[in-house]
DNA sequence: TGAAATGTTGGGGCG
DNA sequence: ACGCCCCAACATTTC
């Protein structure tokens, strides 16, 4: 008999087991399968992950080379030049075919596109799979065969032909070969941090593909009936956490659609309004990739052109201030101290603290865009770029300029009871509710007896927000007359 | 997936 | 009683 010749499979941005096309194709052909991870520093044009991505690559790298275990296989892991750590592979097991699950990001792309080609060009047989995304970027278009600028209409479109893909299931077993290549140790990546800052991130988080689906199963136990509402809600547990298992492909965004409609299937029709409204913001995340994929620039460069002449402000003091969470606005410094201590923010408080770097401080939002580039475990490029460039009003179906947000009035009406901001900021624990967004505001006798010393014991607000918005109107008129 | 300024309305106090 | 004014409360527009 003839022996089916190893497949490698290259995971990336796909550290699962269910759903795995690639896994699935290799494990078909027949033959041994030889699981890979590449760290890949050198691509050109790569945005090399944070801190706390690479906290999380770790842990998850770590889950994968369980579950694969579990399984009568086991993690290759190697760094360098992708193309040459697959050629040394595909040499040392006498590989056939490499396979793997599609990356979007333009230069991963720009870099999966050679490595086809030149893995063709010696005889081996190279092939892609979806999975990452609800959709492939390039099936979506307008009647005018565009790209979709604006989530309503690309929403509509989404949803046009049905549900997409159901998720493949996990194998069973997954053929080895007698030796498997050498791996490197994923220690010796160094990937956690050398000084513990991670500690309360630990306690927050558990990467891997195992706590992604127990993750999602939690949240529609337990959040997705008046997810609608609560979602805004930083003080309650309304957000569903999935974002860094997505970005990591420990679940499939296929696997959350199907499994959120089979969850209102079994529950009830009083749940469809709010499992739209999941859905919705799952697509959010396809309508970025979407962009990002039709305007590889988005991370770099001001979608709106006539955004290159907006004045911003030089302030490093200004930057460190709000990274640190000590601007003076109470919703602010919690949402940057949240993201600092476990490497996540809630939604509505990312658009509050961006808001307040981009039109309080008129900051350019790439500065703010880096800096959660690095601390955040969910940074992901499509998400990140789109975002910020929604919040600045120079992306696609962006907020308008003008629409700033009054730091003050957000807090009170996202965290009524000042939960939130008393969890991170908690030397203004003892504040009156009424005062506990607007402390500057607070009489002296009621700042004593919290015992506040505003400007010591809490910053004094750094900017004015009347003030700061009305000079970040006046820039923006600068650049208005020149719209694109 | 705002906020502030401006405009309108209607109830009630009061001369 | 009546009109005037004040000012919430709500609506519209402007940024």
């Amino acid at each position: 008999m003839t022996m089916t010749s190893p497949a490698v499979v290259w995971f990336r941005l796909d550290l699962r087991l269910t759903d795995n096309g690639a896994l699935l194709a290799a494990i078909a052909r027949g033959g041994p399968v030889i699981p890979v991870f590449i760290l890949d520093e050198v691509s050109p044009g790569s945005w090399a992950p944070g801190g706390a991505s690479r906290w999380w690559l770790h842990h998850s790298l770590a889950a994968l080379n369980e579950a694969l275990a579990a399984r009568g296989s086991a993690l290759v892991l190697r760094r360098g030049n992708p193309l040459d750590v697959l050629n040394d592979v595909i040499e040392q097991v006498g590989a056939g075919a490499v396979y793997w699950n599609r990356c979007y990001e333009p230069w991963a792309q720009r870099r999966d596109t050679e490595i086809k080609a030149a893995l063709k060009d010696r005889g081996l047989t190279a092939q892609s799979f979806e999975g990452h995304l609800l959709r492939e970027p390039w099936t979506i278009k307008t009647g005018a065969g565009k790209p979709y600028t604006v989530f309503t209409p690309f929403w509509k479109a989404l949803q046009v032909n049905g549900d997409p893909p159901r998720p493949k299931p996990a194998p069973d077993a997954i053929p080895s070969p007698e030796r498997m290549p050498a791996s490197d140790s994923l220690d010796a990546w160094r990937l956690l941090p050398t000084i513990p800052w991670d500690q309360t991130i630990r306690a927050c988080w558990t990467p891997g593909e195992e706590a992604a689906l127990a993750r999602l199963d939690a949240f529609l136990d337990e959040a997705l009936g008046g997810y609608d509402e609560d979602r805004d809600r930083p003080d309650h547990a309304g957000t569903s956490r999935l974002s860094p298992h997505l970005h990591f492909g420990e679940l499939s965004p296929r696997t959350v659609w199907h499994r959120t409609l089979a969850h209102v299937a079994r529950l009830g029709d009083y749940l469809t309004g709010d499992a739209m409204s999941f859905l919705r913001e799952l697509a959010w995340r396809d309508f970025s990739y979407n962009l990002l994929h039709h305007f590889p620039d988005l991370p770099e460069r001001n979608l709106k052109s006539n955004f290159d002449a907006f004045p911003w402000a030089d302030d490093d003091a200004g930057l460190k201030a709000w990274q640190k969470g000590c601007t003076g606005y109470p919703i602010v410094d919690a949402g940057m101290r949240e993201l600092w201590h476990t490497g996540w923010m809630h939604n509505r408080v990312r658009m509050i603290t961006a808001s307040f770097l981009i039109k309080d401080l008129l900051l350019p939002w790439q500065a703010g865009e880096a800096w959660f580039w690095d601390t955040l475990v969910d940074a992901d490029l499509a998400s990140n770029s789109a975002s910020w460039q929604w919040v600045a009003g120079s992306g696609a179906d962006a907020a308008p300029y003008f629409r700033i947000f009054n730091p003050v009035l957000q807090g009170q009406k996202f965290d009524p009871d000042g939960a939130y901001v008393r969890k991170w900021v908690p030397e203004l624990t003892d504040l009156p509710d009424k005062f506990l967004h607007a402390p500057w505001q607070a009489p002296d006798p009621v700042l004593k007896a919290a015992g506040i010393t505003l400007g010591t014991t809490y910053p004094a607000p750094i900017v004015d927000h009347a003030a700061a918005r009305n000079r970040a109107l006046a820039a923006y008129e600068t650049i208005k007359s020149t719209a694109a």
